[in-house]
RNA sequence: GGACGGUUGGCGCAGUUGGUAGCGCAUCACUUUGACAUAGUGGGGGUCACUGGUUCGAAUCCAGUACCGUCCA
């Protein structure tokens, strides 16, 4: 047995023999009802390794390991999530390379581009596909790194079972949900205002939106009213879009501007009639109480020009610059054309900063007003603080821009949702709410088109009439049988591909879909769903979707619609909720802030099972501060167990049949251990079965029994006594290391290896069974179990006096005589061998006094230390 | 503004159906005793955020308030 335990070349040894072994290993010939399918949510490779990774796929895998040992088969993949915007940039600052659909440079690979990389250099252009492929080889090394750790923290996957959700399997199967989607009439193509991102130039969902309080202004501006000398004055923050100006609304009970509704008002600066409506969106309390409706400011303009059938002005184009525009052409009315277009002139081409700008300028010019001679900007603008949406990966405002995308129909579907997020457990319970309030206040279909190059592309071309127009109406949709198909590079059936961008022809569909699209279908990557239908029986749905809170109305939310749409069922049957690392300060870690901690040192210094059980002490759904003292505290519990073991398999003897009361009360206190362990487990709450199994480790185990049992069980004088003991010892070491296994995989391997691998049918502790009730039941039961607390309870009262004296506690004690309950002074008497042997009293009197108390402790009525 | 979670010794947390407040860390004193000083023994430290109510009895149940956090608008 080695002297110290030291984690790192213990973690190689035990990894690479489980690698061995094949003891993860998925047995494909298991039955459903025996299998434990867990769907790990793939972390996004290009995101930084941080605590928090370790944190929540410990807690996957601690439930998973006690599964295994609960004699279940176990089905752990793991992949990687490497599609999506997040690697597009990554990709881009780390090569310095750009990419445009139309662009086309020298071909670089990852080798050379990041040997000629200079950073002052402009940005290299590359084709999609070379881009594509430098995405792919950088997301390759990032998956390197994270398995390392994933290997390191000890996670019990079936390493067979990798998948990326950009490789071929994975692009097929989304591929084929889409056609599926299509064909049962889910998903359609429209041109609409959509929520438009100007930086990165792409559709965004709902799901990704984030409100951001910024620092705006209230704009108060004069409006005419058409043929009339009357005016009114509307408020806005977004003075830009006047030019975009559609109508004017106002409250319909608001008494100042009932008189307005159905005329027409008349913009400043471009003269533009506009209907005035009513509308109950509009909170009177709020500026002037009557504002402007534009193409598109946000929702409620949208929402406005849906049901008043408003006219469409796009001023700002995908860029996010205004487009050039003629006021006195069809749908730019304007009562004074040749003004309009000298101001629009000043402001077209620009962002929207300075857009705004130039507007209020203007606007402070008598000459643009609408009616009358005074400025149409009737005072300074008035700084407020407003709520703006963003894409959460963006800088800049979202956009309204009318654009052509697909989306999945999901508005209609809402309260089937709801249903179906009932019918799977919560751990903890109250997350469902989450899941519940995000689907009833859903406001738009799932908009899944993204304007990116490293996605899953859609299976979709369209035909090219005579005059080389696309038409929509009828998209090409490829078969399942053909999947997978990149239409940017593989035509269309039915044609040749010198066909493409010809009139008459075919044109692919150059987006790709949404992330989330494909990541919502990991239960069928795994399952190979409409490929395997033996493996998807085997595999669907699945048991375990462990994943963290923020995440829930993206990943839980999609995957739960995806399993609804396509084949009416949940896609698993519990869902475990990790909560947050938070910094010491309680505040979450992110990047801006500078707060996120990396785990590998962390590893190195404490130790995967350390590392581990800091995580494993976190329950469910809790957010939790970092403590390094938890780590610590890991640590040595590691060394007591590697500690406890080297001497309990250090001693000696024959094993004999368990006779002594103080080990049959021992085992009892052990079996209410593991009772109590496995309902924790049931519950996933294993945070709580940490927690006792630690403590009667430590306490009743190492502190009590074995200081107790150790003269007897070195004894050779007494080989029934001693055999107990021994028997006693290994059984409670062999539970606990089981106990313990799912949580701390390493030191419960290395003390199993020493000598209970040898002994039965089970070489690794991660495959023997997790002890339960019945392993009990060959022991007798104690006269009565509370024998060990009075025992205990006298072995104290000895230690306070030795205490007191500044004795070791080592040292003898000549004589003693304690009194008791005679309940509790006849449990004594049936180990008081044990009792006098541990605190090394030469003379015991042992008096039954009815004036003491069942709970009461005892009391020395005399006692001479040596 | 809506929903959810939290508030227990200096710090981090447990408290299952209401019955005299627990654990770990830290702290103080002591002890090297056949694994472990990364240890052991003993001690000190809390009117369980606040206000009402139900009850023989409330950290626990009910109502409200305050503060912190998260999610959503």
């Amino acid at each position: 047995m080695p002297s110290h335990f030291e984690s790192q070349s213990i973690e190689l040894k035990w990894d690479s023999k489980w690698d061995d072994w094949g003891i993860y290993r998925f047995d494909k010939s298991s039955k459903r009802e025996e299998t434990f399918v867990v769907d790990t949510p793939p972390p996004t490779v290009s995101g930084s390794l941080h605590v928090g990774h370790v944190f929540s796929y410990t807690h996957t895998d601690v439930v998973t390991r006690y599964k295994r040992m609960k004699g279940m088969k176990i089905f752990y993949p793991m992949g990687w999530d490497d599609n999506g915007l997040p690697t597009e940039r990554r990709v881009q600052n780390y090569f310095n390379v750009r990419c445009e659909h139309s662009s086309a440079g020298p071909y670089l690979d990852a080798k050379s581009a990041s040997e000629t990389y200079k950073k002052d250099d402009p940005p290299r252009l590359v084709s999609r596909s070379n881009f594509i492929d430098l995405c792919l080889a950088l997301t390759q090394e990032d998956e390197k790194a994270f398995k390392a750790l994933w290997r390191r923290i000890g996670l019990s996957v079936d390493w067979q079972q990798e998948y990326s959700t950009i490789d071929k399997h994975s692009i097929k199967i989304a591929q084929q949900s889409f056609v599926d989607l299509f064909k049962k009439g889910h998903v359609y193509s429209i041109e609409a205002p959509t929520m438009w991102d100007v930086d990165f130039q792409t559709a965004v969902a709902q799901a990704e939106l984030e409100d951001r309080n910024v620092a705006g202004n209230f704009h108060n501006i004069r409006f005419g009213v058409e043929g009339s000398d009357e005016s009114f004055v509307i408020a806005t923050t977004r003075p830009e879009l006047l030019a975009a100006c559609v109508g004017v609304t106002a409250h319909p009970d608001d008494e100042r501007f009932k008189h307005l509704i159905g005329k027409k008002a008349v913009t400043p600066l471009f003269h533009v009639p506009v209907p005035i409506f009513a509308s109950e969106l509009v909170d009177p309390e709020k500026g002037t109480g009557i504002l402007m409706v534009c193409t598109f400011g946000d929702a409620t303009d949208v929402a406005w020009w849906k049901e008043k059938g408003l006219a469409i002005r796009q001023i700002f184009g995908r860029n996010g610059r205004l487009l050039p525009v003629q006021f006195g052409s069809s749908g730019w009315e304007s009562k004074n054309a040749e003004a309009a277009n000298a101001c629009y002139q000043q402001i077209s081409g620009r962002n929207v900063k300075q857009a705004q700008k130039l507007v209020v300028e203007m606007l402070r010019k008598p000459e643009n007003a609408a009616v009358g001679s005074d400025a149409p900007l009737t005072e300074e603008p008035k700084p407020l603080e407003h709520s703006v949406k963003f894409y959460e990966k963006g800088d800049k405002p979202l956009e309204f821009i009318t654009t052509r995308q697909w989306f999945v129909r999901l508005m209609d579907k809402k309260e089937a949702l709801v249903k179906k997020g009932d019918e799977i457990a919560w751990y903890p319970d109250h997350m469902r709410l989450r899941y519940k309030n995000w689907t009833e206040n859903l406001q738009f279909d799932w908009c899944i088109s993204r304007q990116r190059y490293f996605g899953v592309p859609f299976p979709v071309w369209y035909k090219l009439d005579a005059a080389g127009e696309i038409d929509y109406t009828s998209p090409i949709v490829a078969e399942f049988s053909s999947l997978p198909v990149d239409p940017m590079s593989d035509p269309a059936p039915g044609f040749d591909e010198s066909m493409r961008n010809k009139p008459n022809g075919f044109v692919g569909e150059s987006d790709v879909f949404d992330t989330w699209f494909t990541s919502s279908m990991t239960p069928q990557l795994c399952s190979n769903w409409m490929l395997d239908e033996n493996r998807h029986a085997q595999l669907f749905p699945m048991d375990l979707r462990p994943q963290s809170h923020e995440i829930i109305r993206t990943w839980a939310f999609y995957t739960i619609a995806k399993a609804m749409l396509h084949e009416n069922k949940i896609p698993w049957k519990q869902v475990a909720i990790s909560g947050w690392v938070l910094d010491p300060d309680r505040k979450k870690m992110s990047k801006s802030k500078g707060n996120v901690l990396t785990p590998m040192h962390l590893l190195d210094q404490y130790g995967a099972d350390a590392v581990r059980y800091w995580s494993a002490s976190a329950r469910l759904g809790t957010d939790t501060a970092f403590d390094e003292n938890i780590l610590k505290i890991g640590k040595r519990l590691v060394t007591k167990i590697f500690n406890a073991g080297k001497f309990v398999l250090g001693i000696n003897g024959d094993p004999r049949p368990v006779t002594e009361e103080l080990d049959k009360a021992f085992l009892h206190r052990l079996k209410q251990v593991v009772i109590r362990t496995n309902a924790s487990f049931e519950k996933l709450d294993y945070a709580t079965a940490l927690s006792d199994i630690e403590r009667f480790f430590w306490a009743d185990f190492t502190d009590e029994y074995l200081e107790l049992v150790k003269q007897r069980a070195y004894n050779a004088e007494n080989p029934e006594g001693r055999g107990s003991a021994i028997t006693t010892l290994r059984f409670a070491l062999s539970t606990l290391l089981r106990l313990f296994a799912p949580f701390l995989p390493y030191v419960t391997e290395e003390v199993w290896s020493w000598y209970f691998a040898g002994q039965g049918k089970h070489k690794s502790v991660h495959t023997a069974e997790f002890p339960q009730e019945t392993d009990f039941q060959n022991f007798n039961a104690p006269s009565d179990p509370r024998s060990f607390e009075v025992i205990a309870a006298c072995r104290s009262k000895v230690n306070q006096k030795k205490t007191e004296e500044q004795k070791s506690l080592g040292s003898e004690v000549e004589s003693l005589e304690l009194a008791l309950n005679p309940d509790n002074a006849a449990l004594l008497k049936l180990s008081s061998e044990d009792f006098k042997s541990a605190c090394k009293i030469l003379d015991l009197d042992i008096e039954s006094n009815s004036e003491l108390a069942v709970d009461e402790a005892p009391r020395i009525k005399a006692i001479r230390l040596k």
